[in-house]
DNA sequence: CTGAAAGCGCTAACAT
DNA sequence: ATGTTAGCGCTTTCAG
């Protein structure tokens, strides 16, 4: 049977209420020598507090929930890392939820969060079709961090990168190098960000007197196999410059191009999209734009428990600069 | 304010007694007709049963922990990604927790999970030294699940590779091949499991006669860097032929080798272990040793349900066999 | 088929 | 400085 405050209390001849003030740390209102005597009393016993008894009165659980289309991309490991540790120094336990970007799933999830009485939630997704759901979250006042996708909404609370002015430093990249007909290798445009990386492509050719050319405008998924196959496609197109919109498919890409028989970045110029951990050990290493994926978990997960606590937070809005990173995969022609 | 459990009842005209018979599918002792009076109404009101209350008188929240070193290590993604699917599929949440291998780590966590009164854990660690708290955990009754971590206690139930077979089959692969001096990155040697792929290497070595020369052995960190500089230093000694105990580590040393003016397969040889997703489309594709991370993650979490339920689970012990995947990081001399 | 009531383990007034 | 007590929202006997 496990111990519980009663147990402590009967041993320690004294009240359940002392020893629930002594275990919250309720600094007044206890004496040094009891609290002494309770104190050892829990280590003898091994008294651990019953959280869900405490959340069921306190309505705080310290608890969080990580929405995320699929912990598997690195890109959001990275996220989960930084928002897991900066969590658990808060003393906060985080719940890892996968949704592929299916709204089934998210609703699903959100649900069940409710259920649980999380006192927050990180929502890392991005489908445009329908945002009624995440509204609907926000407006049930449980503390919600946006991430990466941007909604209008007043009340909206949330870090996200600038995702167009990424695509426009990438395509830029590119031009400067002298390159002229590049393709674009998008995510899936169902998606806020991957549109908005293509406008930064196509306001980066606009600048350069270009427009864009459809035919060499690609909607990828996000996935290393899109980035193969697209790239496949693309290269029997003839082309030779890539702007991918993200380094997983950028390593499909590389891999296609290989195969082709072409050198990056002799033949093959890449640039890819959020500087993935393993983007600079790869051959030749990925010039691509940089996000910064383990501190924005972090800087969430603070700014969620700010809104947690009730506090103030400077900018409802933080919005992070890419940053592009030149490696070997491209070259001035 | 939120709905509860009253509100329904009360709007219904039943005692709170039959809203809970419903809610929870009770088949028997609901009159059709108030059930669907009562279905109705949850739905109008958007009542949502409160998991904490609920989870206090019957001692289960379907929720689960998983305890990992490190989920931006993409081994471990695949894992969680497994064990997060098919948790879902059961209506379980998961907590996530990263460790770093560190024991305090370890012991925080557990002891947060046992608060949150979760039903099971899965864990994925696997510190030599310290088990005494996996031991005790175990011993506490709570439903647990050991991966990658294999224990001397007869109440041990968990999934394992056989990771002596691994590193043995990696090691006669590149002796085939017609090598013999052939190189061994390990994982730090307080993992039993980075103990066993070396001793797989040592027992493949000595069916071909030859004995480990501890001047080509080193000890690494399964991280990236470690591969790296290790290999760097390695190459220097004239090693051309490397067995390195993980993927990322293997990234390291593919880098290094190429950045020393050496040719993958052609001047030197790699075998990695893993096989995380990435390693097929780097240049030149890895060799490596196969770990079916994904459905390792989900057997897991079957087992712990089933565990969880009572039910009676076939074997304890489940080992998975690895698998030598053979693509153009190994060349025969 | 339905209801009344006890109680899960804890916190938070309110007393003393 | 400490104790008493009323719930938190739910499940689960036990009655009827």
């Amino acid at each position: 049977m496990k111990v519980t405050i009663r147990d402590i209390a009967e041993k320690a001849n004294v009240s359940i209420a002392t020893v629930s003030r002594v275990i919250n740390n309720k600094s007044e209102g206890v004496g040094e020598e009891t609290r002494k005597r309770i104190l050892k009393l829990v280590k003898e016993l091994g008294y651990q507090p019953n959280a869900l008894a405490r959340g069921l009165v306190t309505k705080k659980t310290k608890t969080v929930g990580l929405i995320i289309p699929d912990i598997t991309n690195p890109f959001f490991a990275d996220i989960a890392r930084g928002v897991e540790d900066q969590a658990n120094l808060f003393g906060y336990n985080v719940f890892l939820c996968n949704t592929d970007d299916d709204l089934d799933k998210e609703n699903k999830y959100i649900n069940a969060l409710k259920e649980k009485y999380v006192d927050g939630i990180i929502f890392t997704s991005s489908s445009i079709p329908n945002q009624n759901h995440i509204v609907e979250l926000i407006k049930t006042g449980i503390p919600t961090i946006l991430m990466d996708r941007q909604i209008d909404d007043k009340h909206v609370v949330g870090i996200f990168i600038d995702n167009l002015l990424g695509g426009y430093i990438a395509t830029k990249h590119l031009l400067e190098l002298g390159y002229s007909r590049i393709a674009c290798i998008t995510g899936p445009l169902f998606l806020k960000s991957a549109v908005e990386r293509l406008q930064g492509y196509e306001k980066a050719l606009n600048e350069y007197g270009m427009e864009v050319d459809n035919e060499i405008v690609a909607e990828g998924t996000y996935k290393m196999e899109s980035g193969y196959e697209t790239a496949k496609e693309l290269l029997a197109k003839g082309v030779r410059t890539f702007f991918v919109c993200n380094d997983i498919m950028a390593l499909g890409v590389c891999k296609a191009v290989k195969e082709s028989g072409y050198n990056i970045p002799e033949d093959v110029s890449v640039v890819g999209f959020d500087d993935i951990q393993i983007s600079h050990v790869i051959e030749p290493p990925l010039t691509t734009v940089r996000q910064p994926s383990y501190d924005m978990g972090k800087e969430a997960i603070k700014m969620l428990v700010k809104l947690i606590e009730g506090k103030k937070i400077r900018k409802k809005i933080v919005k992070f600069k890419p940053e592009l990173v030149i490696r070997q995969s491209t070259k001035a022609i």
